[in-house]
DNA sequence: GAGCACTGC
């Protein structure tokens, strides 16, 4: 839903927000410094208003007015407001820029686009010759992309000598931000004005409550009490809609559940149209539902109905839901950790920040005063919960990040002016896996490779192989497959709850049947046989229902795979791409291409059903039993993956098999350099004894079953330590936890 | 023998 919808008919009239009264003050401040932080809560008007004044102002003669956005809905959806305030055709002087979606002309003098377009942008333009003001937006939510547009707008107009190359005047930067931290970012533009707007959003009343504390950080007994907080609020408070934030998909189909069961409906399943029980309106939202489902949302309740929403985090900040009066929080979040200790991402349910409290409270205030009902208490509060959330950039694996900036002219990615920095052994071991790709070499500098893969939206492991393929000449494989990788998980199935249980079992075994067509057992064979098969299909939506699969995911596959392969195009007819040639198979050159970028996720049977990584960690997982591989025991030694899930067990998923001829070479690799020796490479300050040390070390290559012995030996020292023990010991208490709350 | 939040190029 666009969030444009929000806007009630007083909040139409622009000229009755708060940022009206320092129309004037804003525009000179612009003229008079360089850089500006203008802070102002939601609902102060900035992200819509300030860009028009500027352009009034006339600081549209030499040049476009950009702003930035994390989200593209934002981006597009106030694109249209503005241009309707201005009264003008979207994409002509008001347009937007989002991946596959480019509303704007010659005439465009206000262009609103994501934060990656921008970051795009500057990989061809790094003086952003076109644009006269830039305008950071949402700078407190501390996107990936945000992050490092601020550390490469200081460096690249901080240096004077650079501020007027390839530019009629100099840029002007002002960066917009909720109040949190406003300090810190004038700190980081040379101590630069900061300007403040008061918002208007209504007043939230907050309490906390006992039912969590800190010795509850991994509980997921919180799911009973939200449902009970909830019913409450439904049997003592006055009208109004209810918010409840939970962690994920399984949760929250257990908490409406339990929500009909207290409210005394026992036949209530996901497809009933009615599902109003005691004046009571209940409905799940989360990310991967589908879109006709999330509709539903935001329709008024029928009249004397409260409606309460149980959604993920993506009510926090992508979806506004209107007439939301209370909130019930329970406190926690799944997020993305990467952990450089195990070098792989681990999926875990976090206490939220403080700050992350506030805004989820603030969206009971946007249209009256609301209430909001922490089911945490003070204690966890204060003693879990981090004041800020950390940002994405100190938390995700950097290994693309690295390599745009070492294109765009960053040698010394450890010194990079980043707001907050992440830790030094992330950004050595991006630079190891770039250096493993062969996108950079032993002195840090870019390969021609690693100048080819910084052209595609993708992984550098995905990139690799995709190159491979090109010169190959079995694009028409890997480019789809990227493309589904690219995407979120396009099998169904649907969860226990909700559904009958025989549903679950029809989507596995549809699901079994797409790999058994293949010919190949091969998770990655079976995902560009989903792609073809409907592509190919008369009526694709309708085979989508008919298998199991996400037609929006595969949608987006289908764009994505255009995209990669114009990016292909253009990079072949330039000079110098790679040409290869190769006698063999279908499967086989499908799967060494595979080889080429996913070597340093290489898995070899230990014992049984383990298998051993053969990076440096030496990991010990298993097969997910999604995958088409599970339980096939017929000479599967070798495999590789594209991705490890931490649950009960250390699971890799979409996993092939290969041979071990194809790694053989590559896999020495692995062990070459010892991330903390890369230091130097980091800064180009490598000496010549250096890199002969290097070469000394890969004369001395071990044989890779030396590597297994070595791997598991490590991996019993590290014992229980690891932090991937860590993860799997929490998952199997929450476990537990859930267990015991279900039998009471 | 299982369960993956949200973005973005």
């Amino acid at each position: 839903m666009a969030k444009s919808t929000r806007w009630s008919v007083e909040e139409n009239n622009p000229e009755h927000l708060p940022i009206c009264q320092h129309k004037d003050e804003l525009v000179q401040a612009v003229k008079t410094s360089p850089f500006l932080v203008v802070t102002g809560e939601t609902g102060s008007g900035k992200t819509t208003q300030l860009p028009q004044y500027l352009c009034e102002a006339g600081f549209c003669k030499d040049g476009k007015i950009g702003i930035t956005q994390p989200r593209r809905v934002a981006a597009i959806t106030v694109a249209q407001r503005v241009a309707q305030e201005m009264q003008c055709t979207l994409g002509k002087e008001v347009g937007y820029q989002v991946r596959f979606d480019d509303c704007t002309s010659q005439d465009t003098l206000v262009k609103y686009m994501t934060d990656g377009c921008l970051l795009r942008e500057i990989l061809s333009d790094s003086s952003l010759s076109q644009y006269s003001v830039v305008i950071l937006d949402e700078v407190h939510e501390r996107s990936l992309n945000t992050d490092i547009l601020l550390g490469l707008i200081k460096k690249i107009f901080s240096g004077s000598s650079k501020i007027t190359r390839g530019r009629s005047s100099p840029l002007k930067v002002v960066v917009m931000s909720a109040t949190l931290e406003t300090d810190k970012l004038s700190a980081f533009f040379s101590d630069c004005p900061v300007f403040t707007i008061p918002g208007r959003l209504f007043p939230v009343c907050c309490s906390f409550g006992s039912a969590v504390g800190p010795k509850d950080t991994e509980s997921i007994g919180y799911v009973k009490e939200v449902v009970k907080v909830a019913l409450d609020i439904h049997g003592s408070e006055p009208a109004g809609d209810i918010l409840v934030f939970l962690t994920g998909q399984t949760e929250i189909e257990r908490a409406c559940d339990l929500l009909f069961e207290k409210a005394e409906c026992i036949d209530y399943r996901f497809d009933v149209q009615d599902q109003t029980v005691d004046g009571i309106l209940i409905l799940p939202l989360y990310g991967s539902m589908p879109t006709d489902q999330q509709r539903q949302i935001f329709q008024p309740p029928p009249p004397g109905i409260r409606k309460c929403v149980v959604a993920t985090n993506i009510a926090a900040t992508s979806l506004t839901i209107n007439g939301i009066k209370y909130i019930v929080d329970s406190g926690f979040v799944k997020q993305l950790n990467h952990n450089s200790r195990v070098g792989m991402d681990i999926l875990e349910v976090v206490p939220i920040s403080q700050s992350e409290a506030q805004q989820r409270a603030g969206r009971a205030g946007r249209t009256s005063i609301g209430k909001c009902f922490r089911i945490y208490n003070k204690e966890f509060w204060e003693k879990c919960m981090p004041e800020y959330t950390i940002p994405e950039i100190q938390r995700t694996s950097l290994t693309a990040v690295i390599l745009t900036l070492k294109c765009l002219g960053v040698h010394d990615v450890i010194r990079f002016p980043y707001l907050d920095c992440p830790e030094e052994r992330f950004i050595l071991e991006a630079l190891k896996q770039l250096y493993q790709y062969d996108a950079i070499d032993r002195r840090g500098k870019v390969t021609h490779l690693g100048e080819l893969m910084v052209e595609f939206p993708l992984h550098p492991s995905l990139t690799r192989a995709v190159l491979k393929a090109a010169a190959l000449g079995c694009q028409d494989l890997l480019l789809p497959l990227a493309a589904m990788l690219s995407v979120e998980n396009i099998f169904i199935r649907p969860g226990l709850l909700f559904s009958q249980p025989e549903k679950q079992k029809e989507a596995d075994e549809k699901h079994s049947a797409l790999a058994a067509k293949t010919g190949s057992m091969n998770d990655f064979a079976r995902l560009l046989s989903v792609f073809q098969l409907c592509k190919s299909s008369d009526r694709p939506s309708a085979w989508c229902k008919e298998n199991w699969i996400h037609w929006r995911a595969l949608k987006s596959a289908f764009s994505i795979e255009t995209q990669l392969r114009e990016i292909l195009l253009r990079l072949q007819q330039k000079k110098d791409f790679p040409v290869e040639t190769f006698d063999g198979n279908k499967s086989e050159l499908f799967r060494r291409c595979l080889c080429t970028g996913y070597f340093t996720n290489v898995a070899r049977r230990s014992i049984g059903k383990v298998f051993c990584t053969m990076d440096s960690h030496g990991s010990m997982v298993h097969i997910h039993p999604s995958s088409s591989l599970f339980d096939q025991e017929a000479e599967l030694n070798w495999v590789i993956f594209h991705d490890v899930l931490v649950t009960s067990r250390v699971y890799i998923r979409t996993v092939c098999p290969i041979r071990y001829e194809w790694v053989k070479d590559l896999l020495p690799k692995l062990h070459e350099v010892d991330v903390y020796e890369l230091s130097s490479v980091a800064r180009e300050e490598v000496t010549e004894e250096e890199v002969k040390r290097w070469e000394t070390k890969e004369a001395a290559k071990r044989p890779p079953d030396v590597c297994v012995e070595d791997a598991m030996k490590k991996l019993e020292k590290r014992n229980n330590e690891t932090s991937v023990s860590d993860a799997r010991a929490r998952y199997l208490q929450r476990k537990q936890q859930r267990n015991l709350s279900k039998s009471n």
